[in-house]
DNA sequence: ACCATGGTTTAGGTTGGTCTAAAAATATAC
DNA sequence: GTATATTTTTAGACCAACCTAAACCATGGT
């Protein structure tokens, strides 16, 4: 039996994230970091998921997934996505709640269930931050994304999702009238500290520039 | 902050169910049976569990809840049961795939979640064996139930629900055409070995003293 | 009243995931 | 190219939940 544990799946999922998609080498301090544990303690489960061949791993030089590993990750996020596209659509959740519950949700252990609840929510392509749902196989559309710290004056975006899925963040969104599929229209910006100037949805609005560098657009 | 762990909440549910509600005293050897582990583990867990104050222990006397560990129980189960409901019918899962899966549903953490399910699912009053689901107070409906081992010759019955709800026992049932609210005639009793001869949705049958005695009904 | 028996608890050990503190390897600075 | 700083690993310990084996209580039969 191969039994993985749930913070073994966190770690790998981790790993994923850090490593973009699992390809790069992640550090262990960083990975320590986000898992909210010591170095000391992500050495030691790195080993054992080096053991188990999950991941790759050298002394001293990093980790990144084997293909099994990525694997595991994949259907994690698969997992987790579908749960949000879930509670926001059917049970009226908004998209600054649904991070922390989907991290409980998609360790549910169920493949009839994750397939179901995808045939129920009607095979959804994204979740409700724009990130795209792997299916089945475990392939997702990449869709090509710009952040709006990097948008061309003058022109056009519609807005296709969030890098940081904070609720702060997502809050901050909100309380602008910013969601998926706004339309966002670059009007200036500032040399000196690079803010901003858009228009969001026909209103003006400035953001600094940690706010840009967290809103993905899609030019229209 | 009031960290109640995985084990803690399993330990809970099964000392309620073992203990009729949570009334009457749980001895170790039979809680440790329901936990599959060892009389000493049961006996380590209900020491944790009184000293946080959710359960009453006299050593050598056995354990019952108190008034917080039937909250809690009782709340777990409302999950349980809201989560068959959900699973059946929004998913296409049949009343003997469910319980497993429920199992682990019924920890997840979020008061949202469990409400609005319950919304969603249009507040239903019992989950796919039969069984009353509490509401946000705790409160639930309890219906007079008959075994059908104890049923009267010649009376009309529906099928309330039932007792073991093994997928094993559901299956024999489906493959009977044995579901809730299936119609029942007890046509004869066999006094040799108390097998039941009954009319199940118009069809002769006869069941063992074991099934009856896990099928409960209503006079109708 | 005693003792056998079975149920229950204690003692001591294991495992997974965590920690701190110290040692080892690598990277950076001059 | 050596010294210093940073990162990473090791060593040793802790806690929750489990185990086995031994000691302990309670009860029922004689």
């Amino acid at each position: 039996m191969f039994m993985i544990t749930l913070t073994e799946e966190n770690y790998i999922k981790a790993i994923y994230h850090l490593g973009k998609q699992g390809h790069e080498m992640v550090n262990t301090n960083a990975l320590a970091e986000a898992m909210n544990t010591k170095a000391s303690s992500a050495t030691d489960m790195i080993r054992k998921l080096a053991e188990k061949d999950y991941a790759n791993y050298k002394k001293y030089k990093g980790v990144s997934l084997t293909e099994s590993g990525k694997k595991i990750a994949v259907n994690i996020i698969r997992k987790h996505r579908l749960w949000e596209v879930f509670l926001v659509e059917k049970l009226n959740f908004t998209w600054d709640e649904v991070h922390e519950l989907a991290e409980e949700l998609e360790h549910i252990k169920s493949k009839k269930l994750i397939d179901e609840l995808d045939a129920f929510l009607g095979h959804p392509t994204h979740d409700p931050h724009g990130d795209p749902i792997p299916n089945k196989d475990g392939e997702m559309t990449l869709v090509e994304k710009t952040l709006l710290s990097q948008a061309q004056i003058n022109m056009k975006y519609s807005c296709l999702g969030v890098n940081d899925s904070s609720s702060e963040f997502l809050q901050y969104l909100n309380n602008n009238d910013i969601g998926l599929g706004a339309i966002i229209e670059v009007m200036h910006i500032e040399p000196f500290d690079k803010s901003i100037s858009i228009k969001a949805n026909g209103k003006l609005l400035t953001v600094s520039q940690s706010v840009a560098k967290n809103l993905y657009l899609k030019k229209i």
